[in-house]
Order: structure tokens, then C-alpha cells, then sequence
DNA sequence: TTGACATGAAACTGTATGGTTTCCTATAAA
DNA sequence: TTTATAGGAAACCATACAGTTTCATGTCAA
């Protein structure tokens, strides 16, 4: 089940992290291990699984790997959520129906 | 960190799988186990988690605890897939700028 | 007021997860 | 052709997590 990969990997905070750095451009992992209080290989796991979740890919430049974003991947996320959008404005919708039950 | 509360809570599939339940309507622990097949407990503990993360809310009636989807929380989750929609459809928009491009 | 039903809570267990240290390989530069 | 840099991989560790069993509590119905 590939949904579940996407879920997993954006439910740690770090990689929430990563995506967003990563929204801003390609980094390597040096790069990225830059910015956090965390060993190389711990942030390497975590591009391990956002790469499994199809959420960023990986391509070799020279000695280096560039990390880059692959956004599409979050329209699972997104299409999950809009199920429940639906919802979000019920009580909107009751209030608007009960007000319309009140013309007749 | 409640974001985080919420990210984590949506994470495991069962909980998920529970939500969508929900979305039909409050529902009593024994009525959502009985979807599953895993204890009673184990159930209570993923409604817990939910609970925790704003995505439920619960009220007693009688010796029943009714279960209520909390939908709105979920609005932290698409706000935060919203930020990289941006980013959806930039290949499409590089194509677009290049046909602009061509043109002059 | 006794029995059945709905849930809560505690103790325990196996495995997943996030992290570390250590060592190995490949490329670039001197 | 050494040396420094970038990353991969394995072994290990502590804790979190999803699940279980067992027992306690509260409410309804006979």
C-alpha cells in the first residue's frame, strides 16, 4: 500500500522539515544534515523513507546525491483530506438549512 | 506541538480506517470494534489517540460513549498540503513560461 | 438487588522507529 | 597517488507503539 508509505513518512516532524527545505531547491545530504542537531546517517534514514513514499527523488551528481522534492506525491494526502472537507462547513450548512426551513 | 498531535494521529491506517467510519455518524467503542478484528482495547487506544489529536470528540449517554467526528482539525493537515500544491503543477508552469518564451 | 452490558485501566509483550557509533566505498583535488 | 570529502551500510540501543489479557467500575434491566 503505497498510501500508507506517504502517511507514515510525513508523520514525523523532521521530514515535515526536510520537505519544506527541500521545497526550496535540490540538497545534498550534507547539506541538509546542516541544519539539524542530528548524526548524518539519522537524517539519511529519514530521506530513505520520504524517498520510499515517492515524496522526494534522488539523483547522483558526482561524488554527491541530490535530494530534490517530488510534491505530486501529496495529492494522495490531499485527496484524503478533501474527503473530509465536506464536513468542514456542516454546521454552516445545517445553520443555512434551518434558516431556509424557517421561509417555508 | 498539537500539529504534530494531529499528523501522528492520522498516520496509522485503523485510525484512518475509524474516521471514515465516523464520517457516517457517531458510533459506540463496541460498535466500532466490532469492524475490526483486533480487541476492544486496542481499539479504545486508537480512539484515544484521535481524541488527543482534536480529530474526535466524545460525550457519555448512559453507559455509552458516542464517538463524533471533529473534522475541522483536519484543516491544520490540509494547510499544510496546500503549501506545496504550489508546487504541483510547476512543470506545467515552466512549459507555460517556455511557450511564453517562444513567442517573443 | 442481582445480573448483564459498556467501558476504563493496568500490566505485559513483540516489533517498529529514531537515533547512535563505526567502518567501508567512491569521487575529487593536491 | 595520496588525501580529503560525500555518502552507504551494518550493528547496536532505547523508547514508542500497537496489540494482548485481566480485572475493576458504572449503568441499565429484570
Amino acid at each position: 500500500m503505497r498510501e500508507q508509505l506517504v502517511f507514515r513518512a510525513i508523520s514525523d516532524p523532521t521530514r515535515r522539515s526536510i520537505m519544506a527545505m527541500l521545497s526550496d531547491g535540490e540538497r545534498s545530504l550534507n547539506d541538509i544534515t546542516a541544519n539539524y542537531e542530528m548524526t548524518r546517517p539519522a537524517v539519511a534514514k529519514h530521506l530513505k523513507i520520504l524517498e520510499r513514499g515517492g515524496l522526494i527523488s534522488v539523483r547522483s551528481q558526482g561524488r554527491e546525491r541530490l535530494h530534490r522534492l517530488q510534491p505530486d506525491a501529496l495529492k494522495t494526502v490531499a485527496d484524503w483530506v478533501n474527503f473530509f472537507s465536506q464536513f468542514w462547513d456542516e454546521k454552516l450548512e445545517n445553520l443555512k438549512q434551518a434558516v431556509e426551513m424557517d421561509d417555508e
